[in-house]
DNA sequence: CTCGGATGAGACAGGCGCGTCTCATTCGGG
DNA sequence: CCCGAATGAGACGCGCCTGTCTCATCCGAG
């Protein structure tokens, strides 16, 4: 069975996460089937645009709920989800960067519970002292997501190694660039 | 005369780091001049990439220019550099979402001259003790233009003050989320 | 082996955006 | 005021992509 609806998925977000305009043919050819196959299961580009939304928002939801955002300090919950990301975030890098899903009504939903989930842990982070608070939980949300994104990018180019996905994420994220001396 | 060539660009990257797919009737409604006009100052949708692509850097070599990279800390410098990075900052999140230019081999000259400068920049903020090491000039490179771009997004959004846009790029970057005692 | 479902390759028409053109209008300089 | 350059609006053909179809092939179940 070459058809794996998921990882169809995944390939097309690997390709237009950096060739947005991209061909339904090389979307295809990238998820190694044939034109007519994806035609198939996704009945046009906006169908598959709508695919790629839905298992995004589907796979954070899970990957938040492995997490366990709850559990533990706010800081311990955050690299708990950057570990969970690294598996779709080329997805959420082109979910990220695909803004122009401001029409559809259920998919804003979705990500207003993701976002609203990620804001609320850096706002516990935030009231139980760990977290700065001149730095809003809208702007580290958006700030989480870019970065995960960003480094998908700098793996898939390279620049990054695999392995160090999560360290130089969260390390960035939490800790910054400039060195410390207690560190 | 309605025609200003660079905010037609600025107007452009606008839109099209938001909506890459946006017809080139869209791209000139959007930089408020006719679809006609927009292509007699720009042959087609790849003479415009690439005008965006040689505006981009050519506004980053100036704001590099400006941030006098070379005096004072590399942490003072890299403060300049945001300052002088934020006018052009949606361009700069066109540019970095739009990798579709690996074929460009000018453009990729233009871009590695900009990289290594950045990526000096940290180093020599290594070299001075101020950056952490454990974290790749390349990758903070690359963590650098995606903060820009992603509050760039945030700002046109509404979810980060455009005042803060410095701040918020600066301080996640260099002191991190987590809240240390001595700062 | 036989059969049915799924796939790949290709053909086909239709649509949409692109690139070019024309023409009327506007604006600014002489 | 006059003139020429620049612009906006619209028309037009073209090309590429899309969406659908057909048909041959493959593969697994029975």
């Amino acid at each position: 069975m070459a058809m794996d609806r998921d990882q169809v998925l995944r390939d097309a977000a690997a390709l237009l996460s950096r060739k947005s305009t991209a061909t339904m043919d090389e979307v295809a050819r990238a998820a190694g089937i044939g034109r007519a196959t994806l035609h198939r299961h996704f009945a046009g580009r906006d169908a598959l645009v709508r695919a790629l939304e839905e298992l995004g928002i589907r796979q954070f939801e899970a990957a938040f709920d492995n997490a366990r955002l709850d559990e533990g300090t706010a800081v311990e919950a955050l690299r708990r989800l950057v570990a969970e990301s690294e598996r779709d975030a080329q997805l959420l890098a082109f979910l990220v960067t695909e803004n122009q899903l401001f029409e559809g009504d259920q998919i804003n939903e979705g990500w207003a519970r993701l976002d609203a989930r990620v804001s609320a842990l850096f706002r516990r982070g935030q009231a139980e002292g760990d977290i700065r608070i001149d730095l809003s939980p809208a702007w580290l949300t958006e700030a989480l997501y870019g970065l995960i994104g960003t480094c998908a990018w700098a793996v898939m180019d390279g620049r990054v190694a695999a392995k160090d996905f999560q360290y130089m994420i969260i390390e960035l994220l939490l800790g910054g660039a400039r060195r410390s001396v207690e560190k």
